[in-house]
DNA sequence: ATCCAAAGTTACACTTGTGTCACTATAAAT
DNA sequence: ATTTATAGTGACACAAGTGTAACTTTGGAT
């Protein structure tokens, strides 16, 4: 019943991450994903009505993903599973953490559908951290984590973790488990 | 034997940082610069030949100051009080981490001057890192710091823990100790 | 007082991105 | 084959940022 589209919402969305890394939210502009894409420009306005849309729209599509990927760490076992699951899913899925900073940079938007988008947005890391704290709740119950330390420092510090640069390149099993070293023993000795 | 200036550098480069911080990169522009230092965004041109030469001269003055703090790193005795020291240092002077980031936005410049600049200051951070394994050393050498772990995955790490969110609006100090104990001693418990 | 060098202003030509709209193309249903 | 709904195109008017250069302002030196 109609013409067939030369792009599907998955290369988009594929194509919108990759500049969103590499320029940022304001380096990001409909003609250069136009063109990735073999298409004319005026053609995504028939599906967004604006950049901030566009945006907006592939974030809850990326969180969705990736808090479906996320919800698989109940299915683990027990609380070093999980740990292990965790630390394996924001290492392979590492960018999602920085995609959230991309949000901050979102003007305010002068749309209103836009608008909610974005608050309904900027919702989603804290609902991620809520959805994790059965891990860190399981963890204190079985006496594997430290009651003192507040679960949102060690949440943020394990997302956190992703971030830290492999500068010297080296070999991606040494540099997680070095990570996940400090992250759960320390980096002093004989602590 | 001349008209005396609006505005002094450091001014400038104040603003500099807040914007690129804003901004990012591609958001920040001559314009608001000029609007905010009430001056026309012409006279800037004065100073700088483009965007990009002064982006650049306001790192390297940025990360001489860091380095400049860092030094004093020398002077705090024995490891524990480096450790400190080092975690303060980060913690108030944060902003340099995300700053990095930045630099990695800029375009290919066209102009000469400007690439070479961008190629001395892409070696600044793994320079900062070279400066710090003295401290990482005298950690081993002294036996605090585990052996095994990688000295970039530890400094890496440290540099990180910057930027865990603080959600929550936890106090300043329970914040900071946290990460601090997390990164020495592990969140796991009796390890 | 007048000169002049550095500071600042303004207008201009250029480039790049935005959003819209009338238009053409195409696949499927009738 | 004709219709029709949706996909895609290209040109337009607009907005915002860039870099330049002729011009004005200012304050100390002569």
């Amino acid at each position: 019943m109609a013409r067939e589209r030369k792009f599907s919402n998955e290369e988009l969305f594929h194509l919108v991450k990759k500049m969103l890394l590499e320029h940022g939210y304001e380096g990001f502009h409909f003609g250069l994903l136009a063109e990735q894409l073999d298409v004319s420009r005026g053609a995504l306005y028939k599906y967004f009505e604006n950049k901030d849309e566009l945006i907006t729209d592939f974030m809850l599509y990326e969180m969705q993903l990736f808090i479906a990927d996320l919800a698989q760490i109940e299915n683990q076992g027990d609380f070093e599973a999980q740990f292990d699951f965790l630390m394996k899913l924001i290492f392979d899925r590492g960018e999602v953490h920085q995609l959230i900073t991309v949000v901050k940079q979102m003007g305010t938007s002068s749309n209103e559908k836009a608008k909610q988008r974005k608050e309904q947005l900027e919702k989603l890391p804290l609902e991620m951290y809520r959805y994790l704290q059965n891990f860190i709740s399981l963890g204190k119950r079985e006496g594997k984590l430290k009651e003192h330390i507040p679960d949102s420092v060690m949440l943020g510090l394990i997302f956190q973790s992703i971030a830290v640069p492999n500068h010297y390149g080296l070999p991606k099993s040494v540099w997680v488990e070095s990570i996940k070293e400090i992250i759960s023993k320390g980096m002093f000795a004989h602590s």
